[in-house]
DNA sequence: GTCTATATTGGGATAGAC
DNA sequence: GTCTATCCCAATATAGAC
C-alpha cells in the first residue's frame, strides 16, 4: 500500500498511533462511509488538522488501517504442531481453529469491508487479499504438505488444492451467515460439527487410507 | 422486506418501473453510498420529487431494488435434468454451471453489496440471504437428493451437507478474487478445472462407489 | 505540530405551483 | 402525480493563530 509512506520521524509518533488505533476501531465497527473524520479526531483525542497532518486523506488513513490490522490478525493464526494425531482428528482440530479465526469479529468485519469497499479502492482489495486469505491459504498448504510428507495424504494429492477445499468448506458452512450478521450465532456444537464434516470430506478425498472409516470415531 | 409495501395502483406504474430499473443499474454498478438520488432521478428521466412519491427514502428504494434483482437472478439458475450422466460428469457440468452463475457480474455485485451494507440494513441482509444463497443451496440439495434416490450417493450421505460442501468449494476456489475485483479473470480452462476438482472431491466423499477412479476420465 | 474556526461542497429530503 | 427550486445538514478539507 503506497499511501502509507511517511517521514520516518513522525512514523512512530504517539499521536499517529492514537489516530491509527481510533480509526481502526471506528472503521471496523461501522464501515468506511459511516465514519467521519470528526469522529476519528474526537476518538483519538486530537484535532482534525493534526489528523490531516499525518494522513493526507480519509482514503489514505483507511488504507493504513487495513494494512495495519491485516498483518496483526494474520499473526493470530497459529497452526503450530497439530500433526501429532491421526489425520482425521488433526483435521478436526485444525478446522475448528480456523473456524474460530474466521468468526472472530475483527476478521469478519475486515472481510466485509474489503468486499464492500474493494471496488472503489483497488489497492485496498489487493492488500487485503495478499495479507489475508492468500497468506492463510499458504499456511494451510504448508500444513498439508507436511501431512503428505508423512504419507498421510494420497501420493497424488495436491496439497494446495486440499488446503483450498478445506478452507472453502469451513468458510461456506457457517461464515456467510456470520458475515451478513444474520442470527443466531452458531453454537459450539455446530462449529465442532462443521469442522468434523469438512475434515471427513478431506480425509475421504485426500487421505492415504482408501475410504474406510477412521480409527478415531 | 416490509419497506416495499405500496398502493396496488401505483405499483405497476411505468415511472416506478423506470426508477427501479435505473436505481438497480446504478446501485449494482457503484454500490449504495456512491449513488445519489439526483443521479437516480436523472437516469430514470423523472424528477426527484416523483422519485420520493414512489419510494419513501433512499434506503427503501435500495431494499426494493435488492428484492427485485435477487428473485430475477435466482430464476436464471436452471439445474434442469443433468441427472442423465455418470455422477462425476454430472457433477462437473453442474459445478461449471454454478460457477458461471456465481461469477456473473450482477451476482458478484449483489454479493458485495449485501456484505458491505448488511450491517447497516439488517432487513436487506436477511432478504438477500433468503432469496439468494439459501434458495440456491436448497435447489442443489434437491439435486443431491435425486442423486441419492438413484443410489449414486452413499446410503449414509447427507444431501444438504453434500450440497453445501460442493457449493462452498466452488465458491472458494475462484470467487473470492472475483468478488474483490482482483484480476486476472479466470480462464475457461481454470473454471473447468475448478469444477472438476470440486466434483472429484464430492464423488470421493459422497459417491456410492467406494473410492475408485470414475469411469468417465 | 497542534489547535479553533471556517470555507465549501454534495446530497437527502421537501414546499408549492401546475 | 409531476415538476422546479430550495432548504438544510453533514462531512471533507483548510486557513491562520499559537
Amino acid at each position: 500500500m503506497s499511501a502509507t509512506a511517511c517521514p520516518a520521524e513522525t512514523y512512530r509518533s504517539p499521536k499517529r498511533a492514537a489516530v491509527l488505533d481510533a480509526a481502526g476501531k471506528l472503521f471496523l465497527d461501522n464501515g468506511y462511509a459511516a465514519v467521519s473524520m470528526d469522529a476519528v479526531a474526537r476518538q483519538a483525542g486530537v484535532s482534525k488538522a493534526t489528523l490531516y497532518a499525518y494522513f493526507t486523506s480519509k482514503e489514505a488513513l483507511f488504507a493504513a488501517v487495513v494494512a495495519n490490522r491485516c498483518t496483526a490478525m494474520a499473526e493470530t493464526l497459529e497452526l503450530a504442531a497439530v500433526h501429532d494425531a491421526p489425520l482425521d482428528l488433526a483435521l478436526r482440530r485444525l478446522g475448528r481453529h480456523l473456524l474460530d479465526f474466521f468468526l472472530a469479529p475483527q476478521v469478519v468485519t475486515m472481510f466485509r469491508i474489503a468486499l464492500g469497499e474493494g471496488t472503489r479502492f483497488p489497492d485496498l482489495a489487493r492488500a487485503y487479499y495478499a495479507a489475508g486469505p492468500l497468506a492463510g491459504r499458504d499456511r494451510v498448504t504448508a500444513w498439508m504438505e507436511e501431512e503428505k510428507r508423512r504419507f498421510r495424504l494420497r501420493a497424488d494429492a495436491d496439497p494446495r488444492l486440499a488446503a483450498e477445499h478445506f478452507i472453502s468448506m469451513l468458510r461456506g458452512t457457517v461464515l456467510l451467515r456470520g458475515a451478513l450478521g444474520i442470527p443466531p450465532t452458531p453454537s459450539e456444537a455446530e462449529l465442532d460439527a462443521a469442522a468434523a464434516a469438512a475434515a471427513e470430506v478431506i480425509r475421504r478425498a485426500y487421505g492415504a487410507e482408501s475410504g474406510a472409516e477412521p480409527a478415531t470415531r
